[in-house]
DNA sequence: ATTTTGATTGTTTGT
DNA sequence: ACAAACAATCAAAAT
């Protein structure tokens, strides 16, 4: 039996957040996101008057629903995105390797 | 090196 | 602004 390692995907937004880092480098999105950035309109376009936490459910179906042919062009982004956030953690650790110049916020 | 955990991402509606 | 359900993630910390 596979390790389920604790998947904690069951707390959903903890708006008490406690972050440690000390700029916070704030992660990429994920390949949800942006499906659901495109699906949502159709969603709610095929499902009028749907309810709150019913939205995010058929997304979800809808989501899985899709192959990763399908994802892939979310998962791209979802990578790119990434990449983005890579920036972040990397000036987040890497103040200054020999000089750098930052605005003073 | 491996495992776990914690923090984060964006959307929906309604008040 | 925030509240859950939905899925991913994945990088960093702890072991």
């Amino acid at each position: 039996m596979p390790k389920d390692t604790k998947r904690s995907t069951a707390k959903t937004t903890r708006t008490g957040k406690k972050k440690k880092d000390p700029n916070a480098p704030k992660r990429g999105l994920s390949a949800y996101m942006f499906f659901a950035n495109e699906q949502r309109e159709n969603v709610r376009a095929e499902n009028p008057g749907i309810a709150f936490g019913q939205v995010g459910k058929v997304l979800g179906e809808r989501w899985k629903a899709l192959t990763t042919a399908q994802r892939k062009p979310y998962e791209d982004k979802a990578k790119a995105d990434k990449q983005r956030y890579e920036d972040e953690k990397l000036a987040y650790q890497g103040g200054g390797a020999d000089d750098e110049d930052e605005d003073d916020d």
